[in-house]
DNA sequence: ATCTAAATGAGAATGAGTTTCAATTACAGT
DNA sequence: ACTGTAATTGAAACTCATTCTCATTTAGAT
């Protein structure tokens, strides 16, 4: 976890009027301490294991305020729950979602993308974000059905 | 609303030992009354204001039963609410989602889809559904933001 | 050190959807 | 047509993820 990028968190809550609080370093760092998809309350049970404890509703409302300012990204992988994960170095991609064991595999592809700006010209749409999730089997859950 | 389909419908729930049943019936018409996108509450409300009342569990039941025997489809269009469209003579498509106005345009793209075949098959992976939103704002949107 | 608006935690509330269960009903077999 | 019974229904309780409320605490400007 670069310590460039705490930084920039406490910059932005600063720059925002917001307060530079444990419970929002703390939250940071959990978030940045891998980059897997996490959903909030993986994230609270995590907290709460390395007591590091902070309440639920700080971990909901720590969240949104890292998805606004451009530190975590939600992810939607057909889960009830919203998905997050952090954006560090990440370059954009889509899902593939095995619908039997869970597992996620990410793409990405720039037929893919050119053909999305070339549908939104179409119709005069101003695309802000997209989200592209294919489900199926693994190759894994493919072999264990047979 | 084709008599063929409900023939079809009523058959469906004959050959899976499914009682034809008022209520059931009811659904299924007011589904195929429209071919816009819907979600259960929407049109549990429907039938409440045209006097032909089911129960809430009624009708999340029987749009369950309609998707497993693809009379529906469920769509996701980034709301928190499962939406469900009909399938009458519908072919897959996409969705555009405006994020002011909530409009939704629906496309389809034989680009996109191969190239989505071809990344299965990088991953070994069996595709069994996919889903495509494009977040972003539609024309009308975009004139009355500036 | 003080003041105050922002943030927190605990728990209540919400919204979408599911489950439970007693009462009703479709329909197969007579 | 009549019966028996398993499927279906409605009402209400419940679940789960998330949001809200509000009294208390606290960061950080002065």
């Amino acid at each position: 976890m670069d310590r460039a990028l705490l930084e920039k968190f406490k910059d932005t809550l600063h720059t925002n009027g917001m307060k530079c609080t444990p419970a929002r370093l703390l939250i940071f760092k959990e978030v940045y301490s891998s980059s897997e998809h996490f959903d909030a309350d993986e994230i609270y049970f995590r907290m709460r294991r390395e007591k590091k404890s902070v309440s639920r509703a700080t971990v909901y409302r720590t969240l949104d305020l890292l998805v606004e300012n451009g530190f975590v990204s939600k992810v939607n992988v057909g889960a009830s729950q919203v998905h997050f994960e952090n954006t560090l170095a990440q370059k954009h991609h889509e899902h593939l979602v095995c619908t039997q064991c869970g597992k996620i595999i990410e793409f990405s592809n720039d037929m893919i993308e050119k053909q999305q700006d070339k549908i939104c010209k179409e119709f005069g749409f101003f695309p802000t974000k997209h989200n592209l999730i294919i489900f199926g089997l693994c190759d894994k859950c493919q072999l264990l059905n047979k």
